[in-house]
DNA sequence: AGAACGATCGACT
DNA sequence: GTCGATCGTTCTA
């Protein structure tokens, strides 16, 4: 099955953050395939981003997982509750990674629904927040702290382009969509990288 | 050892 | 819009 090699990762962490939307994050569970269509992304950079969790090259156990070579899983506990999913960047030594911040489902849905809501029925209201920020994806393909430090070019957990590149038909592609950019999520304590335009989302173009 | 904090979420006014 | 839940990580001493 095709999937986008470490060389995707190895680069500009802005530039890859923009290239993911509308690739495809791919988790396989228990033999079945879990898939998503990437809306929402993130990137942080460790070298001059205050945001980042290795800002200036702070290496502790946590981040030790952004200073290994791009493509693999930076996966983070947080609020202790939720987990947080990010792709190492960079070439080897520069900790930087792009958060996965939304998806939408489009293949094992049905298990995605089981994992965020158990038995509890689905309403409109679920359907819309089902995947729409970091912790509810975590929780939609079952990630934690497990899959921290996974490699992003093996079987279990990976991004394509394509949905043929996992056997599946692909579906129509979606018309009047934008790239849009604007500040990132949750980081007002980071000074001047508060307001660095790094966070990018595809968003259903107003009338 | 103790304290403060956090790349969030969902319930509620 | 506000606010509490909840605990690993990190820093201070």
């Amino acid at each position: 099955m095709a999937r986008l090699s470490r060389e995707f990762y190895n680069g500009d962490t802005v530039e890859i953050a923009r290239r993911l939307l509308g690739k495809y994050l791919v988790r396989r569970l228990d033999g079945e395939l879990l898939a998503g269509r990437i809306t929402e992304t993130e990137a942080y950079v460790g070298r001059c981003d205050k945001a980042c969790h290795a800002y200036g090259y702070k290496k502790t156990p946590r981040t030790s997982t952004l200073f290994m070579a791009p493509g693999h899983a930076y996966i983070y506990f947080i609020y202790g509750m939720y987990h947080c999913l990010n792709f190492v960047t960079e070439p080897e030594g520069e900790p930087s990674a792009v958060l996965i911040r939304a998806i939408q489902p489009v293949a094992g849905a049905d298990t995605m629904r089981r994992l965020r809501f158990g038995d509890a029925p689905m309403t409109a209201y679920r359907r819309k927040n089902f995947s729409n920020g970091p912790g509810k994806v975590c929780k939609a393909l079952s990630l934690s702290s497990s899959e921290n430090k996974m490699d992003l070019t093996g079987d279990t957990l990976f991004v394509c382009d394509t949905l043929a590149d996992i056997g599946l038909p692909e579906i129509p592609p979606a018309e009047h969509e934008i790239l849009r950019c604007g500040p990132r999520i949750g980081i007002d304590y980071a000074e001047e990288a508060r307001d660095f335009p790094w966070r990018f989302w595809l968003e259903k173009e107003e009338t």
